[in-house]
DNA sequence: ATAATAAACGTAAAAAATACATTTATTATA
DNA sequence: TATAATAAATGTATTTTTTACGTTTATTAT
């Protein structure tokens, strides 16, 4: 609290960069994915990385990590929460540099694949991720274990799937996320008596003769299990 | 990811601030308590604050906060996590600064009294806190919900408590925390299943003239269940 | 010896999680 | 047009966990 002059350091005669690093999730045709990208700058130019930005005098972390999503997908109005910050003296040889992590869940289909492409950016599935740079792999790692905590207690999984899915989709995303088999009677009962999913009239036969009915989650619904304080526990088995 | 050369502003050229704020928890006999201090800096000097400090050259972010409890509470070895970062452009009228929040929780007979009364910091009750300055009412509010879903999946309600504390203590550490009374039978049946607690052969009478067993956080146990995947469940009722 | 006080304890009922196998709707093809 | 193939949909009995609830016990002060 006292020496306060010592932190003059900070006042602009050294240089501070903050910067967001994005962990894009995607879920395509049951293969948890990322978004990287080859990096443009020195240091480490060409080495894959995720997609980050330095935080702008106008803007906070979200704006930013707003802005770096939409930059690179087109996309508005993404599911997106921040992490944790990654503050080691040297985690960037280039200089020092805070970074905040956010994730990101994006329903695959919606994004922009032009401006993807445009970017250097690519999908790689989540158990076959390339060395990234700086302490990226860590921030991956990081995001990875958060979201199978997270999803256990609040149903965000929705966000990586289609506005409407049918249950056999859903049922392979949590396997994938949490690597691990689930019992499909099992599984329908818990999911249908949280009474958030809206069955219609549609059917998916993309993969099967018989086809699977389409569900849509029902945020009114859900909202109104939150205020009665709610927990969305997944099954053991 | 293109017009990097728009980011020179962070270079040096303009001010930034990284700072790190503690929220910190203290439990005195049944009261969650929280250790505010009077800001010593304008702007808002005289102002009650969380305790915070820029983060130095040589530090990170998790190390500024362990600087900062040291300098304050005396206490080393502190359980301490990272919440979350406050990036609003605006939210220091000084300049601008984002903070990294994180919570401590400490056992609150271990403090150095001495210490906390040079720095000019007070305990207050949770829930009779003064008005604070910048956005640290809602850091505090973030924190509370924060370990309100924290402690139901792990241990970490000891940390409040002394080395060796009676089941009616934890219970009421946990009662204060949910604001919520626990059946004392399902509860102290829910919390010895979980084998996690050692009994020793003293009690504490100071409540009572029974006297209340103290029991010991047995870290060994914990640790092997944490492996196992292990979820530290609180009850309903 | 008695009263007062908080600690300790057990059990029955209800709810939730788990394990497990068959039927159904549809399409392709014989 | 009957049959085979395929994934979707469904039910039930068992086990485990959670919940509700009242009495006894150890100790101190009177």
């Amino acid at each position: 609290m006292k020496n306060l002059e010592k932190n003059k350091w900070y006042s602009g005669r050294e240089k501070l960069f903050v910067a967001v690093d994005c962990v894009i999730f995607g879920f395509d045709k049951g293969v948890l994915k990322l978004l990287v990208f080859k990096r443009e700058v020195e240091p480490l130019k060409g080495g894959w990385s995720l997609i980050g930005s330095f935080i702008r005098p106008e803007e906070d972390a979200d704006g930013a990590a707003k802005r770096v999503l939409k930059e690179i997908t087109g996309l508005d109005h993404i599911y997106m929460e921040e992490l944790k910050t990654y503050s080691h003296v040297d985690r960037d040889p280039g200089a020092r540099c805070i970074s905040i992590s956010q994730y990101a869940l994006i329903k695959i289909e919606e994004y922009n694949k032009e401006l993807v492409k445009q970017n250097g950016a690519f999908w790689f599935a989540v158990d076959n991720l390339p060395d990234l740079v700086l302490d990226h792999n860590k921030m991956v790692i990081d995001a990875l274990e958060y979201l199978q905590h997270k999803v256990q207690f609040f149903p965000i999984g929705f966000e990586l799937l289609s506005n409407s899915f049918t249950l056999p989709q859903l049922q392979s995303l949590y396997e994938e996320i949490f690597q691990k088999k689930l019992d499909s009677r099992n599984f329908r009962k818990k999911i249908l008596s949280l009474d958030l999913l809206e069955k219609t009239a549609a059917k998916d036969k993309s993969s099967s003769k018989k086809g699977a009915y389409l569900y849509k989650f029902d945020l009114k619904k859900y909202n109104r299990l939150q205020e009665n304080g709610f927990n969305f526990l997944m099954l053991k088995k």
